[in-house]
DNA sequence: ATAACACATGAATAAGTGTTCATATGTTAT
DNA sequence: ATAACATATGAACACTTATTCATGTGTTAT
């Protein structure tokens, strides 16, 4: 770490004093650090469950397979906006599907995926 | 509900027949239904993790408390990014602060926020 | 009091996101 | 084949959001 002014560039870490405390902490921390792409995954995984209608969509299906339009009915929005967020919850498999004849059945992905959902509600209602 | 044409107006729910199998599951189910108010502040949880900087920020405060300057560096972004990104933090509860003269330290809120960064990883893991 | 430091914040801008509207796709019944 | 149904999708628009830049606030040392 080089000398500086008083700068807020990013080039020029503009602490001196601090950093010596903590940086040894920091260097050894460094190597178990979480990558950038595994903070973008998590990110991405959280990112699809971060929208309201998104959520309700998630929970309703906790009570079960449901199709399309049930889902519509139940959170209260356009078959097309439903549509279009189940694509963003396939896509970040939190969600799979199956298709009976002429309708569509959408179903929670997994466990894993309940449990976060369960861990969402329980840290709200505290 | 009523006779409609093919319509995809809001008011006028399009499906009669896949309606009929599913309905009574889904009267039943509406009033466990997670309330409007608890699918925003679950949503709203998780959009404060949905961010890629957000999430290092988190990630690097698992190691222990950590000062502004020091997330900053492990970070990578700007100091005033970081600031930003903390005072959503803050706002979300997922993390807190003490001021020790002219430094802050950041940490993690309480463990549960470390579960839900633990199952995020998890699931991304697979 | 002044200067340097550690951090926060307001404004501005660029990029991303969710909904609606219109329409397309795939399935079933006639 | 045609019509009705269940769902998907592209384009457009309003809205949100993350960063940068400049500056402000609070603290410590001189």
């Amino acid at each position: 770490m080089h000398k500086h002014e008083n700068c807020n560039c990013n080039e020029c870490p503009h602490h001196v004093e601090c950093g010596g405390e903590n940086i040894d902490k920091v260097k050894l921390f460094e190597n178990k650090m979480i990558t950038e792409e595994e903070a973008y995954y998590v990110s991405e995984l959280f990112k699809a469950i971060s929208d309201l209608t998104r959520v309700r969509i998630l929970f309703s299906l906790l009570a079960g397979d449901m199709c399309v339009c049930d889902i519509t009915e139940l959170v209260g929005v356009s078959q097309s906006a439903v549509s279009h967020q189940l694509r963003v919850l396939k896509q970040a498999g939190l969600v799979k599907y199956r298709r009976e004849g002429k309708t569509i059945y959408y179903s929670i992905a997994d466990d894993h995926v309940s449990s976060i959902l369960a861990m969402g509600l329980e840290h709200i209602s505290e």
